[in-house]
Formats: C-alpha cells, sequence, structure tokens
DNA sequence: CCTTTTTGTTTAAAAAGTTGTAAAATAGTA
DNA sequence: TACTATTTTACAACTTTTTAAACAAAAAGG
C-alpha cells in the first residue's frame, strides 16, 4: 500500500520529534505529538497505521521502535546517489549539509559552466563541467539531479540533464522545467513556501 | 476571500511561468499552464477564479496582466522584514539570495552565536551575537525570523527568538519547536520533500 | 474493581480535484 | 455576409481525498 504523499511530510515530523526525544522517555503517544504538530490526534494514529504498527493501549507506542520503522517505510537506509547542478551559494550549502546522508541521499559530484568553480572540490565533492554531465551519469548510473543553478539558466540546464539520462529533478529555481513525460520533476518552492506562510490568516 | 495554501503555492507556480514568458505571447491559456504542470486545465481556471479576474473566450488570460494581479494579491510588493539565525553554510546562501528581495522579503541581519562569524558581513547582512536578538528586533520592528541553525541549536535559538518578541518562525531545522500559541512556526521540510519525491509511484 | 488514559475504528464533515456541459468568441469557408 | 467548426472560459455536478469527531475496547494504576 503506497502512502500518501501528505502522510509521508507528517511521518517526516513524526521522525523529527522522535528523534529529538530524550533517552529516558520509552514511549510517546499520538496525543503527544499531535500537541506539538499542532493537529488532530486521530489523525496521528491513522498515520501510524500506514506502518502496520500498533501502539500499547495506555501507554502508547515505542519511541525507538516507531522511529526505526519510520525508517525503513521511507527509505532513509536506501540510497540514492544524485548530482548537484550550480555550484553557487545554494548548490555548495546543499553540498554541505551532510545530513542528507541520513536519509539516503548521496551527493557523488557537482557540476557547473562557469571556469573559475570548474576543479574545485565542495565538502569532498568536486566540480566538473556540466558538459560531462551526461558522461559521468552514465558511468555512475545515476538518473537524479539537484537543480540549483540561476533561473537563466535553468533551461539550458535541464536540457543537459535531459540528455544525460537523468530521470528525476529535484527542482530549486524558481522555473517550470519543460521535461519529457518520463522525467519527473520536484519543484522545490521556497518562493511559494514563504508567500503561504505570510498569506495564511492573518499574518 | 482567503486563498487556501495550495492555490498559493499553485499560483507561484503560475507566475513562474509567466515571468519566463517571451515578450511576443500577449495571452496564454489554462490548457497551457496545465499542460506545463501536468495538472487539470479545470484547476488552473478554478484557481484564477480566486483573482477575480476573467479571462477572455477562444484567446485566454492577458499574460502582463495576470502576472501583476498575482503579484498584489500574494503581496510580492508588500515587504516583509526579517532576520536570519544561523550565519552557516544554508543561512549564508539564503543571505545571498537576492531574489527574495522580488517577492517581499526584506532580509536585514544575521545572527550566531560562533565568536568567530559575529561581525562578519554576509552579502551586505552584518551577523550578530544572537543574545542581541531582542534588543534588534524591538528597535527594528522586526517579527520574523529565518532558522538555519544546526539541530543542537534548534531549542535554545528558538528560546531566543520567542524571548526577543518575534511571532513568525520559517523553520528550516530538522526539528518540531514549541513555542507559545501566539507564535507560528513554518516548517520547511525539505527532507520530507526529498521523501515525497523519491516515495512518489515507482521511483 | 473502578477510573482514567490511550489506542483503534467508525462515521461524519470538509476540502480538493475531476468531469461534463453550456456559452462565448475567434477563425475559417462558402 | 452568413454559417460552421473549434477553442476556450465559466459554471455546475460529481467523485475522491483529507481531516475531524465520536466511541468502544483494552489495559494500567490505584
Amino acid at each position: 500500500m503506497s502512502i500518501p504523499d501528505k502522510v509521508i511530510n507528517r511521518l517526516t515530523l513524526y521522525h523529527f520529534i522522535l528523534d529529538t526525544l530524550n533517552e529516558d522517555e520509552q514511549f510517546i503517544s499520538s496525543t503527544k505529538i499531535a500537541q506539538l504538530l499542532r493537529i488532530d490526534d486521530s489523525q496521528v494514529r491513522k498515520d501510524l497505521k500506514y506502518l502496520d504498527y500498533s501502539g500499547k493501549c495506555r501507554v502508547g507506542y515505542d519511541a525507538k521502535k516507531l522511529k526505526q520503522i519510520i525508517e525503513e517505510r521511507l527509505g532513509f537506509k536506501q540510497r540514492r546517489d544524485a548530482f548537484i547542478i550550480g555550484a553557487g551559494n545554494l548548490g555548495s550549502a546543499l553540498a554541505k549539509y551532510d545530513s542528507f546522508q541520513d536519509y539516503g541521499l548521496n551527493i557523488l559530484a557537482m557540476f557547473d559552466s562557469d571556469d573559475k568553480k570548474i576543479g574545485t572540490v565542495i565538502n569532498g565533492k568536486e566540480v566538473f563541467d556540466v558538459a560531462k554531465v551526461g558522461n559521468l551519469a552514465s558511468r555512475l548510473q545515476v538518473d537524479m539531479a539537484i537543480l540549483t543553478v540561476p533561473k537563466e539558466c535553468a533551461h539550458s540546464a535541464t536540457n543537459y540533464l535531459v540528455g544525460a539520462g537523468i530521470k528525476y529533478i529535484w527542482n530549486f529555481t524558481p522555473c517550470i522545467l519543460d521535461v519529457p513525460k518520463d522525467v519527473k520533476v520536484w519543484n522545490e518552492n521556497l518562493i511559494g513556501s514563504f508567500l503561504q506562510f505570510t498569506n495564511s490568516d492573518e499574518v
């Protein structure tokens, strides 16, 4: 049974809570989780039902076990190799964000079109000429790219990626990418997030 | 009438499309937008109805006008001052992201607890001691903070912010913040995003 | 053995998305 | 000029998904 997007998102939030729990707190209740996230407690129980894991009446859920089960079900341990396209500020920040490793995301290399950046190494990840992305993608069998180029370059960079056989693009640019049907784009819309935040109720 | 979160998010995606449109394309149809985003065309029309702006039959929507109306309705021009808490990689990347200005987000200053960072200037934004956040928040009348500290510091940084009278926290840490009811937190869950992406259908 | 807490499940309500149809308007054609 | 086909918006009805509320059953603790 596949888990709906919204549930996946909430499960990661539950995982955050479990991750920062004190050692002595062996159990956690759906009410406690719901309270921290300001959502309904039955919602939490319903989400956890997707994991086929039962809690104990009058006690709650075993925190360590629950954490482990979320990790398994959401594929934290299932390694995904990816490239970062665009070695600018955001790209470099993501390259330095080692926590991605904990969730299965493994950055192998970076790409840029700027000669000054090509050849440099950021947090152990070498920056290559974006023209070489096809070569390395097939050699290393990478099918995922994180796009962090300036919006002026988004279109041309996307063409490189499609040509390189990349099938999954995590898009951080404020552009809508026009790709073939077999390529999947996930728009990480920071601007939209901000506007949702400021437009919600009376901000 | 307030616009639902999901609609706001899609409206920003429509805006991206309108923003990258060629000068000669005066009109755009709901079908065209829908095609680019791989969503239903009636969905687009329904979203645009929130703007109280009508399209022309057999022609579409006036691109420039539509863009302008989205900007007005979503408050692109309405300036929001904010602080960045945490001058690490992500915080610095966001500080250097000048496009935020275009959407009304104005970063005034940054804060950190690291003596080596305090006093430095990143893209014109000075880094202050996080202990001074209360002082500056009240002096500059800032009520929004972007939290980009390591997860170990998330809790203590949040306490500083609450004490400083910050009412809106855009949270980039993988932590659930425990705040008073009058403080609003927006979790920017990059990990959750990534897992939604990789878990959706057969990735 | 009773009270209270917490899970699990059912039911209801609300929100979101899709489909279908009618009306309007453009462009082409005789 | 009149007519027809086609495209596109607009509106309504319907379906699905998501969220919230309600309640019974289980079990811990006094």
